[in-house]
DNA sequence: CGCTCGTTTGAGCACCTTCAAAGCTGGTGG
DNA sequence: CCACCAGCTTTGAAGGTGCTCAAACGAGCG
């Protein structure tokens, strides 16, 4: 996400085609051999697993600008499926010209790199969340960091986002039943911390609903990031 | 840890310093700068956070051969701590250095990416786990994990391996409370599936415990991985 | 020998689940 | 344009998994 306009045209002319997928399908199934890397353009997805007994779990969200990791260049085949959650467009990348190109753009290596590192925050904060903290700071917490997250990308409207997701997938994400994520979601609605029509999410107070979630920015690592990535590199560029 | 030994060696070359730390004593506090890349060398840690009511939540378990990810690169602090389950030494890496001659050893800069890419497939099961199973099999995953892990690095002896971890932790990292941890294992007890005493574990089949947690292995990516880093590299080797 | 830390067990309770059914809403076809 | 349909949301009631509180037991250690 945060990569400066020339790497991003540059990123561009990396693109192999473009897809795109309708609400409610598969992008990646799981345990299939991986297709390849791609940047999710447009849309809101998600990995997912499904277990022996029909359970689902969500395991995080991808939204504009997120991409997968590079897997497929060294395991086989996939441990979770990539679900389109609303239409979604994605950018397949040429894999051998990425590599190829990482050489000569230094910046765009390290924003892979700390873009790795983000997610693997994230699913670190979602483990804290579901061991430690009760359904309502679990909902809150996950709905402050979709606005954060969607934020950088400029999805915010006026304190409004799009999430295209059923209370049952938001109960899947977070270890919850439908009708408790639907409860939950009541009462942050009765409360006045949010307000849940149609998918579309409004947070008229975020601080309240942080406050709520006990929300703190730090495993988003914002502070540092777009520095060290425009920076040049903390590595001899040839490196990368 | 699938590492062949010419890089073992390469890589002991690297090392800043050997450090030790007792059981129970913190190798990295959360929120600091982090200091570096270590790698552990013999012992058990794992990484926490600690939440605003108190609560603790383990994140992972590191064993010999498991390392930091080069986050000290990128994030200016840590978002979890670090921790000593039981004596534990690690090796301080040579930040610059690993760098530097990660150009000349293709195959471990693979292994140290390969290494990444597992270490989040564990987290994204760690939260199937906690979602979407109950306290029984999620204790049974984590002990078949940590089986399977401790192998890889020769650390079961006749079906046993060493957890120096208290109920207490044991609950920490799976979301449950210590009561509940112990009656699980209890409950394991008598049904035949582990001895534990003395914080040494002993499996006595393990395929019904893989039974009773619905374990499947793929999501450590075992398959795959050393061929990977053996067979020379899938990139040109001047990349990496 | 006493102390501290960890384990074990009991009892009561709460959060969250399951099951069931009714109310909505947006999309589709006649 | 209306009616139907399918999927999503909402609500109720009952039950269970796992928590909290509390206390006893054990074991290693100074």
């Amino acid at each position: 996400m945060p990569l400066p306009e020339q790497d991003k045209e540059w990123l561009n002319g990396l693109t192999l085609r473009f897809d795109e997928f309708p609400a409610a399908s598969d992008i990646v199934r799981e345990g299939e051999v991986f297709a390849g890397v791609f940047v999710v353009t447009a849309g809101h997805a998600c990995r997912y697993k499904i277990l022996p007994d029909g359970g689902r779990q969500i395991l995080d969200f991808m939204f504009a600008g997120d991409k997968t990791e590079l897997h497929s260049l060294l395991l086989t085949s996939t441990d979770h499926g990539i679900f389109a959650l609303g239409p979604t467009a994605i950018a397949w990348i040429n894999r051998d010209r990425l590599m190829a190109e990482i050489i000569d753009h230094p910046r765009v290596a390290v924003a892979l790199w700390w873009n790795a590192l983000q997610r693997a925050a994230i699913l670190r904060e979602r483990i804290t969340a579901m061991g430690r903290r009760d359904a309502y700071a679990r909902v809150a917490h996950l709905l402050c960091e979709i606005y954060e997250r969607l934020r950088m990308v400029g999805e915010i409207v006026d304190h409004n986002y799009r999430l295209p997701v059923t209370q049952a997938e938001l109960g899947d994400a977070l270890g919850l039943s439908e009708v408790h994520a639907n409860r939950i979601l009541r009462r942050l609605q009765t409360e006045g911390l949010i307000v849940y029509q149609v998918r579309n999410l409004r947070i008229p107070n975020l601080d309240a609903l942080k406050e709520a979630a006990a929300w703190s920015p730090t495993y988003l690592h914002l502070d540092g990031s777009s520095q060290v990535v425009r920076n040049a590199t903390p590595v001899p560029p040839r490196l990368w």
